[in-house]
DNA sequence: TTCTATATACTCTGCGTGAGCATAAGGGCC
DNA sequence: GGCCCTTATGCTCACGCAGAGTATATAGAA
């Protein structure tokens, strides 16, 4: 096998970082803002050999580059086989690029952000993620654009493509599925409709793609953005990380709003409370929050127990059936 | 940032396949049998330049070193900081060893392997994750050391170790979580009941340490077999890939003894059948299989469309409350 | 005081799921 | 053929959770 390693290629190994918090019902993500006319990028740089692990690597980026400190953080994916970056002045010089992609989560609370670094609302690039106020027009807009895309294929392949668009996007009484989130933006690029696609293949994308599809991030940010989304909307169904977004206390209705941030539905308030009681996955701290316009409401704290009471605690989303505020 | 180029460390990225079949029951898993005295090792080679992705290279490797086409695959992790292979003669000439991991999914029926290749059961690695025929010794060996291990511990440690032990392995009351196989792994080896701890360690394992904890694999691959257990044993609840691991036509008591197999536990027969009923996971071909052994089967074949008309359709497994056969 | 907005408690209903009973239909053995 | 064993398959029942809605409590504002 060793003559194995002579070919070996040369191999550029980025950490890159989705760190998210949820300020104001808005989930965002931290983002590097670029120069005149470029687009935002994720924190990130390459993995050395001072790092002690991978993970230790991602924090000493993010901090560096961000002045953020990290608190949970969890790996996402490797994408390899990535388009070089348009500032890359050295084509060829790489053999090739990973990026291994990170999850972290960090409270809203105080947090400080230096240089160029600044929290983006996610929703900007997927602006059809956002179903709380109902289905906005993006989803129409996209299901026709992807019916286009259907119609420059022969006819076999012409139905598979409705077909995917019709369950990625959920049309006729199929049900919206928050966590194909990653799905769609795949089948979006896919279809030629997000710009990345064109430049990635060094064309310019035709003019008519460029309106109403969310805002494209560096490289292949927005790909990986898509999957922390993907993931973080599975993972607060069965395991207790929205609790890393919020602060020390916080109302149930706070609660509530974070958890319809990260997975851009509504919920129905009554069962949303019931489910988080008898889960036991908070407790009173015995104040209440006066200035919530009506009644004050309790101020909870994550109960920590939970982890080692209930197999899997977390926080169930299933949309109301009617879309929009109830 | 092109100061930080220059403190790039040199990477090697093995590509490593964690290959699942089911054969009679038993999950198996691809394997090259080692020299004198050596582990098994899962497949595996570096990442070269002229694989076109990811993929590729890992679908390349394992076809050169076991003959095997691979059908479905999917990344599962990315480790760094991996121990350096025994019959590396080399320390220091890569600064970093990174390993991409996928799982492969293969029919059994009528699988050619070649050279040093062999099909090796998973729970030979495993034996306290084949709860099928009611929890076996091991479960309690295995509590009985992780309780060594917490005693060593001052009192605050103590206390958490024993939890997490419970949490686990389901002591008293905790129901045996399926999923967590990678957990109870690396709780194992992080108490040094694994023979890989000490080895990684550069030290020798204690000699009572050997008995009863499984069959040690090359390097981590021990750790990244019981990735692919977990991630299969939870996909396979949500997502029609168990059919991956069948013949094109196979009775349903098939079936079911595949999901048993994966995940481990016994399944209530007839409310599987329901549950793979309802769900429309599967057609009738108008065939039955006589050698049964009793009345004649019918002979099912995979519904593809499922997918395009449920969200989520998969194998729920929930294991029948009394252990064992029913 | 009245209105409004929010918090919180409680009810009703349907479905999924765990568990078990009952019946069907083969083969082997007397 | 009758009996028994084995596996396949159909059906029922109970319980708990989840979706949806109604009702009540308690603050500030007009």
């Amino acid at each position: 096998m060793s003559q194995d390693r002579l070919t070996t290629s040369s191999v550029t190994v980025d950490l890159t970082a989705v760190v998210i918090a949820v300020t104001n019902e808005t989930p965002v993500t931290l983002v590097l803002k670029p120069g005149a006319g470029g687009r935002p990028a994720l924190p990130a740089g390459p993995l050395q050999a001072e790092h002690g692990t991978l993970q230790a690597g991602l924090r000493s980026w993010v901090e560096r580059q961000t002045g953020l400190r990290l608190g949970y953080v969890e790996q996402l994916y490797t994408f390899g086989d990535r388009p070089r970056p348009a500032d890359d002045p050295s084509p060829g010089h790489d053999d090739r690029r990973l990026s291994i992609a990170y999850l972290a989560l960090v409270p809203v609370a105080g947090v400080p952000v230096a240089g160029r670094a600044a929290w983006m609302p996610w929703y900007d690039c997927f602006p059809w993620e956002d179903e709380r106020s109902g289905a906005g027009p993006w989803r129409d807009r996209l299901l026709a654009g992807l019916d286009g895309w259907a119609e420059t294929a022969p006819d076999p392949l012409r139905a598979a493509r409705r077909e995917r668009a019709r369950l990625t996007f959920g049309g006729d009484a199929g049900g919206w599925d928050v966590e194909r989130a990653l799905e769609r933006y795949e089948l979006l690029y896919e279809a030629g409709l997000a710009p990345e696609a064109w430049w990635d293949a060094g064309h310019a994308p035709p003019s008519d793609v460029l309106a109403g599809v969310g805002r494209p991030l560096a490289i292949d940010h927005r790909r990986i953005l898509a999957t922390a989304i993907s993931r973080l909307r599975g993972k607060i169904k069965y395991r207790p990380v929205l609790f890393e977004l919020l602060p020390e206390t916080f109302t149930l209705l706070r609660l509530q709003r974070a958890a319809e941030a990260i997975s851009g539905v509504r919920l129905h308030k009554q069962n949303f409370r019931r489910l988080v009681a008898q889960q036991g996955l908070v407790e009173d701290t015995g104040r209440v929050e006066t200035d919530t316009g009506g009644r004050p409401a309790k101020l909870m704290r994550f109960r920590r127990e939970v982890v080692s009471e209930r197999p899997a605690p977390g926080v169930r989303v299933t949309a109301t059936r009617r879309g929009g505020y109830p």
